[in-house]
DNA sequence: GAGCGATTAAAACAAACGTATGACACAAAT
DNA sequence: ATTTGTGTCATACGTTTGTTTTAATCGCTC
């Protein structure tokens, strides 16, 4: 019955669990069951359980890049046509809108958010690899525009500073969704669209700010 | 031979290697056998593997956030005194120093950091929680004196922002040391001082920027 | 419709894990 | 001198893990 699909069921089940509950903790017999696949389709289509978690990364991640690199580029572009330089606001914008808008296309992909977020702080270096494969090219352009953005500032001031933003950025996709501690008189909205605002005017400061 | 500093032996050997592999990644075996102790020992003086990290967050947390706690409360006193509003600067360098001195300090503190920015993007909601239940009443605190250090943003703004600074100084604790994406011209100082001052430019500018 | 490659199903595999057990060593106290 | 309690040791237990294997099933071409 479900030849075909039994990949794409595979690799939904494995977004989810492995955002939700980490890799190391989700067992192949239970993201099998959850798929409704049998225990031995996930070596059968993939090989193994990293090669799965490769897959689950890349089916995301390689549209994703190509839109950020392609968002990316034209702010270089724009600026080098103005004779300007980029503004940092805007190179950052580039860098996270893509993000919004690719999670309310793809279904279940909000939570592949916390997993993005989780492999920056993986201790498995094995893990950090495959997820850092296919982000290194573009951090490094990312890096690069920031540095033709600010021209004042140093390069490791801009690489720590870069270091900080994708450290919140990280952070706050590990956290989407599920608070545990919310102190009295803040509001969890959630909404997107406002967090986005919100992550925006602070990295831009921090990304702008003097050196003491 | 080892009577009274087997805990010790095993509660260094577990700082080590929680902060570098990673809690679930590292076995009891191989922590007994390299703090030199039997594999029995873990679960004679400490019950099970979850209170040995428990344990290991206590030994370093507890001391560091009563520190961390009293130089929070004495910025805060300062300006009541002075009748004037505490500083975002002093308010988030209260809370960073420590860190700092306390690193200098105790030897083998350096790996304990990892540990930290890992916890708080850990999946595992039990050892989340272990972490938490130490940390969130200073976060609570920390939070309400930035209330007061900036009374023009709502509780709310400040929320995030806080959220932002915590996943930066986390992902920054976590790559504490080991750097494998090295853009070209960045020198890797690991000057902690240096590294904490551009950390703090950062964030306060951050915790300061104008809503758009 | 026979034959064949591709896919699924069920079971078994070896390895690693956290934990528990029981014997032993050595103090200090009785 | 014997008891008692504490700590250490080697070893075994029961589970769970990722992976492999052996059969059975399905869809397709000739």
């Amino acid at each position: 019955m479900s030849r075909a699909d039994t990949k794409e069921r595979i690799l939904d089940a494995a977004e989810r669990l492995f955002g939700a509950e980490g890799f190391h903790n989700t067992s192949l017999r239970g993201l099998t069951s959850a798929a409704g696949v049998n225990l031995a389709a996930v070596n059968y289509h993939f090989g193994s359980k990293e090669a799965l978690l490769e897959a689950v990364f890349e089916r995301r991640l390689v549209p994703l890049n190509r839109v950020r690199r392609e968002r990316l580029e034209a702010v270089r572009e724009a600026a080098r046509r103005d004779r300007v330089l980029p503004g940092a606001a805007d190179v950052l914008r580039a860098f996270i809108e893509p993000t919004l808008h690719f999670c309310k296309m793809e279904p279940g992909a909000e939570s592949f958010l916390p997993l993005v977020g989780r492999a920056l702080a993986e201790p498995d270096d094995t893990i950090r690899k495959i997820f850092l494969r296919h982000m290194e090219p573009l951090f490094l352009l990312l890096y690069e525009t920031l540095c033709e953005a600010l021209p004042r500032l140093s390069r490791t001031q801009i690489f720590w500073r870069l270091h900080f933003t994708i450290g919140a950025m990280g952070h706050t996709m590990c956290m989407n969704g599920r608070f545990k501690i919310l102190p009295p008189g803040v509001e969890t909205p959630s909404d997107a669209a406002f967090l986005t605002q919100v992550l925006l005017d602070y990295i831009v400061a921090g990304m702008e700010a003097p050196c003491a």
